[in-house]
RNA sequence: GGCCCGGUGGCUCAGCUGGUUAGAGCGCCGCCCUGUCACGGCGGAGGUCGUGGGUUCGAACCCCAUCCGGGUCGCCA
């Protein structure tokens, strides 16, 4: 039978007790972490988000009755006790926080029975996500997630408080707004009212923050949730967080050097991470040519190297074929691994083929000197001493090769990059590599669409020196945007926006937007901009991936409540899930069955 | 949507080339134990091997389909 609480208060979390009350009567409430139960001495860990405690019960200090109590405690049984503090007569357990004292308990109540829990609520359990995500309630028990939210909220508050010393309004957004299906899908809500029409959640708050900027809030930021209708990954959720700003009357580096002083405060805070300023900066160009990738993780080397001048008039035609075509050829030097085994190369091959390449050229230097790879018989010797050379390959190197359009080689080795690092564990976990990546390409042709699409946004600011280049190249204009990358992570990215009518017009002329269609999707922005508009920038962080990347998580689901599965639906309370036929009729929407034929 | 990995008592796993009654550790239940903290001792319960079909004298194991979870490519302005 549970009991009440009345007339107890608890005075300390469990693990805010220690020598220091020893001798005072404290009452704690917590969870049943254990009981050790010795016949004549019990002794049971309870747990709160604070940590463990030790309660000691004897008959002789708390009498018959609250011992038959003790007896008959469980794990995830909810107690509160009452008890004095006291340094430990046995040994001290050197694993708890607490570990020198323990409460010797005069008074137990039985608050909450429990049954026992599919899985251990403990740290480091190796329970299946599976499980672990149907009983979340549970597993947000378990002291190593508690501990990563916890982190969280002390991020968002730390956010918050040096945001606020920078000028910065914390403003809501809503949540229903337009839809404007340029870039992900929206997830969609049926309008009752209007039926047949439909509000969008938002992808990010990114207009009405320029609206925000039109109306002279000058800096703003919010912890916002964002939804996106894609597919997941380890580090995407259909719903999301970001840390969201937007600033007036500045251009790239100021926007650049506030949230270096906000990463640094926030990381020394958080976790101690003292991070150097300057962070270093690489254009995005830099970025493709050294790393093949726009986020690269700096933590090691490997870089690409471009040999297409080297291997011009070898007689290998992959190569040759792929500069005719306008592409190039690089390659990667994976150290030391010119013994790596066939079946490991091979593996590394598909891994390119999964990645868009048609194959993989590979050379592997012996230590003797000589070449095992793939394609020697198209190359005269000098012609593979200079590829060698190209490479810096040394005797026991393993060089791998790309040649095709410059983005599949890019993505192929950037990929084959950090595949080799991870399988060599090249980098080290602790280590923190910040990285500003710059300019990006203001536009990315669409091969589905047959027309140029944004890389960032349609209201991201091309730079001036490009702008000659909307009409005659608009593929090589660059963009006052940037990204912050953390170890190989886009932490965030943001950009400089347009605030100029004439280059606004242009540019959604460049994606392929007649004025009416312009109108109609963003017609209220582009109103605001004629009642006179400040230059504005900003940039938004991925609050999760920050917080994954700042507690050493493999998945963002570790640092999310609640988060979904792969099919984006919630293990838990099996959302989403069909709704009464009622709430549709008022809604005006009629639900067809697809036949089998259509699925 | 494609590809890859996984699903065996409550949990984590083992289970060989298809061959008696499917095992282990932890947990759980009962009894004992006054200094345990990975407590200990004795005893016990608990399994449609994800699901359906097939091959076979015989299937946890092989084949087909399907469901669930994970990773990844596509996708993610």
């Amino acid at each position: 039978m549970a009991e009440t609480m009345k007339g107890l208060h608890r005075t300390h979390r469990c693990a805010e007790l220690g020598t220091a009350q020893i001798g005072q009567t404290v009452t704690v409430m917590g969870w049943v972490q254990k009981s050790r139960n010795k016949g004549g001495i019990i002794f049971v860990d309870l747990r709160d988000r604070s940590g463990i405690l030790q309660l000691i019960f004897e008959e002789a200090d708390c009498g018959r009755e609250n011992f038959a109590k003790a007896e008959k405690l469980r794990s995830e049984f909810v107690a509160a006790v009452v008890g004095k503090v006291e340094a430990r007569s046995g040994a001290v357990n050197e694993n708890l926080a607490t570990g020198a004292i323990e409460i010797r308990v005069s008074e137990v109540r039985i608050l909450s029975e429990a049954q026992t829990p599919p899985f251990p609520i403990e740290a480091g359990s190796k329970t299946k996500e599976e499980l672990r995500l149907k009983y979340r309630f549970l597993d947000l028990r378990r002291p190593d997630i508690q501990s990563k939210l916890m982190l969280r909220s002390q991020v968002a508050t730390k956010v918050r408080g040096v945001l606020a010393e920078e000028g910065f309004l914390e403003i809501e957004t809503p949540i229903l707004i337009k839809s404007t299906p340029e870039g992900a899908r929206d997830y969609l809500v049926p309008s009752r009212v209007h039926q047949g029409k439909f509000y969008a959640l938002p992808q990010s708050p990114q207009l009405f923050k320029q609206l925000l900027m039109c109306s002279g809030y000058d800096r703003y930021f919010q912890i916002a949730k964002c939804f996106r209708d894609e597919d997941l990954r380890a580090d995407r959720q259909p719903e999301f967080t970001q840390i969201d700003m937007e600033m007036s009357f500045v251009d790239v580096d100021d926007v650049i050097a506030v949230n270096e002083r906000l990463l640094q405060k926030v990381f020394r805070d958080a976790i101690g991470l003292d991070i150097e300023l300057p962070i270093p900066r690489m254009t995005w160009q830099e970025a493709m040519d050294r790393y093949g990738s726009d986020k690269p993780d700096t933590r090691f080397g490997m870089e690409l190297t471009d040999v297409s001048e080297v291997v011009k008039d070898c007689g290998f035609g992959v190569f040759t074929g792929a500069l005719e075509h306008g592409g190039s050829v690089r390659g990667i030097n994976a150290k030391g691994q010119g013994q790596m085994p066939r079946k490991k190369i091979d593996a590394l091959v598909e891994s390119a083929r999964g990645f868009g390449a048609k194959g993989l050229a590979y050379a592997a230097v012996q230590p003797d000197g000589s070449v095992k790879s793939s394609f020697a018989k198209f190359m005269t010797e000098e012609q593979m001493k200079a590829l060698l050379k190209a490479m810096d390959a040394q005797p026991g190197d393993l060089l791998l090769f790309a040649a095709d359009k410059n983005k599949v080689v890019w993505d192929v080795l950037g990929n084959l990059r950090l595949e080799i690092a991870r399988n060599l564990e090249l980098f080290d976990r602790n280590q923190f590599n910040f990285l500003w990546v710059t300019e990006f390409p203001l536009l990315e042709w669409s091969e589905e669409q047959a027309r140029f699409v944004a890389m960032h946004h349609p209201f991201t600011m091309p730079m001036e020196e490009d702008l000659d280049k909307l009409d005659s190249d608009p593929g090589a204009v660059r963009a006052k945007a940037y990204d912050i990358v953390l170890n190989g992570t886009e932490l965030g990215g943001g950009s400089v926006r347009i605030f100029q009518a004439d280059i606004q017009e242009k540019m959604f002329e460049v994606l392929g937007f007649t004025k009416e269609q312009a109108q109609e999707r963003f017609g209220f922005l582009l109103d605001a901009f004629k009642y006179g508009v400040p230059p504005h920038a900003g940039l938004a962080y991925g609050f999760d991936r920050l917080m994954m990347l700042m507690t050493g998580a493999d998945s963002i689901r570790e640092v999310i409540a609640f988060p979904k599965v792969k099919d984006a639906s919630d293990l838990m309370t099996n959302a989403p899930d069909v709704v009464d036929q009622v709430q549709l009729e008022e809604l005006g929407i009629g639900i067809t069955e697809k036949t089998d034929a259509e699925i």
